[in-house]
DNA sequence: GATATATTTGACCAAATAATTAAACTATAA
DNA sequence: TTATAGTTTAATTATTTGGTCAAATATATC
């Protein structure tokens, strides 16, 4: 019985996770996610008691995923500009397989900032900048970031891979009406975030 | 008693837009706008007949607002490069004063996108772009930026800008982890942001 | 195969919440 | 002052929805 439980199970976090990153927390109705899993609604309160359960489940997955992602980056080998490279390359194509996983990310905090605790020790912005001293200390002061503008620069490579997935939505019928293509868009900002970041950076 | 029906359908309002913002319309409660606004909740159904129609009343004016923001930059008689400082200086100012809009704004969109309806016909990119590229031609010629990459131009302006409030909550919580203050990033932001996107398509 | 355990289901419950209603109250006009 | 229309309130209703429960079914163990 533990295949079938293991796929009871895994099939209610799917869904979950499929119905709250599209309706959030408060849009989400514990019906839609069974109906979503085909199965019957007693069984979620089964396996995870409550909705609150099963959200913070699927939440914690879900962050954790996020910031694993950041991390590799100052693994490798590479100069400062190619490790931007490499990260908008890295990260775009994640969104690309997860383009709801912003909006909702974002949202969620907003209606609830507690959960921030469930995550934020796996942040350390401070090492995060030591390292990165360490590793490229002649590119970071001919490139004038300093620990001042560490935040600067960090959100605004955020914000060029992260926004255009936050206002998917929006970008995607504005983009339609003008005769653009969002996905070409999408495809090809892997490379213009990184030659924009790049060059406003060498000044 | 038109003055004191004015005030008691005003009232509503802005209790309505405060309570939709900070909870979105999933998580909003009638009874809650009615306590915000210190009325009895049956007068919201009385000047509004019902939430959704409160809540489309509420949305289409931020909206509006939202996007009226952008349109006089193009008047103003500006050097490319003055009008983006110009730009940040206006949005970012704007944004402080009403820091949970970009977060509740593209939100409602995800929730239901039909919504774009209602304010779509503002924005016409094509129209800004021949207007752009008119005044601007020059310019535009010699930072690279052509029809094919004005999108990637627009939604880089406005990730700069619209990002670091869309993910406020967070931001701000790192930010006080690490020892920065958000709302001096922020301050900062309006000329960080503006010589990031210049020095950017100086190249 | 019989018994025990785990899983699944449909019916049901209780709380929350949007919406309605009738009565009370207030202001305006005749 | 009285009548009328407009406004406000408290009580109530209807619906939605998260959660429970007991019975039914499937699976594992002996």
């Amino acid at each position: 019985m533990v295949e079938n439980d293991k796929q009871t199970e895994e099939k209610i976090f799917e869904s979950a996770t499929a119905v709250f990153i599209d309706k959030g927390m408060d849009g989400a109705r514990m019906q839609d996610i069974a109906d979503h899993a085909g199965i019957n609604k007693s069984l979620l309160h089964y396996y995870y008691r409550t909705k609150e359960r099963l959200f913070n489940a699927v939440f914690e997955k879900i962050a954790g995923q996020l910031f694993r992602r950041f991390a590799p980056v100052l693994d490798e080998k590479l100069s400062l500009e190619e490790k931007i490279r490499f990260f908008f390359r890295e990260h775009i194509t994640f969104l690309q397989k997860n383009p709801g996983l912003p909006s909702f990310f974002l949202n969620e905090i907003n209606r609830n900032p507690a959960m921030i605790k469930k995550f934020i020790r796996h942040i350390d912005i401070n090492k995060l900048w030591t390292t990165l001293e360490a590793q490229h200390k002649e590119e970071l002061k001919k490139y004038n970031i300093t620990r001042e503008t560490v935040p600067q620069f960090m959100t605004s490579i955020a914000a060029m891979s992260v926004f255009p997935f936050a206002g998917r939505v929006l970008i995607a019928s504005i983009m339609e009406k003008m005769g653009y293509d969002f996905d070409d868009y999408i495809e090809k900002r892997k490379e213009y975030a990184a030659d924009f970041v790049i060059s406003a950076i060498k000044k």
